[in-house]
DNA sequence: CACAATACCTGCTAGC
DNA sequence: TGCTAGCAGGTATTGT
């Protein structure tokens, strides 16, 4: 489920309450969500570690921790229904638990996932870094200009809803906001984009930069209740995602849907050419 | 190589 | 009411 702003704000959440916290005891609810790394082996690496910086790169959420030995970094990926919750009592954690950090005092950091497509893994600070350089840059940092952008899309001939989901392109889009950036760009997700030239591309950069400022704005904001998420709330107002058969807000023209890369994308078919 | 299909999972909903 | 097909904000792997 979450993008970019979903997982910004939940690092923004745990941040305060996961710092500086000494894991007590780490226990693994689901074996499948480390592999290929052994769950027992992250268990006993964990208990006894001290939690340092907690951060994020693209949808990776990053939590430094030090301890007997050299430094390792979780880094826990949500997929498609993953949450972390900071619990008073982390004895009594709902049935969706995976993963459950214990601090001495009996509160913890609870990793909740109903699917069980997300994913933790332990890594040293050598490893996490090689992983995250498969990485695009990050769209809203001084990385991420227009410059770049015009270079990337003259070398790539994929459609452009393909190319913004790309992780290994642009760190942080995913299927909502992709369709939502292409359509404020006015551009058709299934545009090359080697195709595209300068007004567009200056308007697509605008459009990603602007539409994930404003969610993660919005996003982190509601993210501070912890049972947030769960509920069909979507509080980034969506523009085409979702809106099959709606009429664009723009144009009124009928909103339509196709498939790409096996997910629905959604789309005005007089705005988007 | 690029691209498409499928596997991974559970839960919700629309339609019968 | 109860069943089922289809779909879900993601990504790694397999197949063409």
């Amino acid at each position: 489920m979450p993008e970019l702003p979903e997982v910004e704000a939940v690092c923004r959440r745990i941040r305060r309450g996961a710092e500086g916290q000494l894991i007590a005891s780490a226990r693994i609810l689901r074996p499948g969500i480390t592999l290929p790394q052994s769950s027992a082996e992250t268990e006993e690496t964990l208990a006894g570690r001290r939690i340092g910086k907690v951060w994020r790169r693209g949808k990776n959420i990053l939590i430094g921790t030090s301890g007997a030995g050299e430094d390792r970094v979780l880094r826990i990926h949500l997929r498609m229904t993953g949450n972390l919750v900071l619990f008073k009592d982390a004895r009594l954690v709902p049935p969706a638990a995976r993963m459950v950090l214990e601090f001495p005092d009996r509160s913890g950091l609870v990793f909740t996932d109903s699917r069980a497509l997300g994913r933790v893994h332990l890594h040293s600070l050598a490893e996490l870094e090689s992983i995250l350089a498969e990485l695009g840059p990050e769209p809203l940092s001084r990385q991420f200009t227009v410059q770049w952008l015009a270079a990337a899309a003259s070398a790539c001939g994929q459609p452009a809803k393909l190319f913004l989901m790309d992780q290994s392109r642009i760190a942080g889009l995913g299927n909502i906001y992709a369709a939502e950036a292409l359509f404020q760009a006015g551009i058709h997700p299934g545009k090359r984009m080697k195709t595209l030239r300068m007004p567009k591309i200056g308007a697509l950069h605008a459009a990603i930069v602007d539409i994930l400022r404003r969610a993660v704005k919005v996003t982190a904001a509601e993210y501070r209740r912890p049972g947030y998420w769960g509920g069909e709330e979507w509080d980034f107002p969506l523009r085409v995602y979702g809106r099959k058969g709606e009429p664009c807000l723009v144009c009124g023209s009928k909103i339509r849907s196709m498939r790409q890369g096996g997910r629905s994308t959604y789309y005005c078919p007089r705005c988007q050419r």
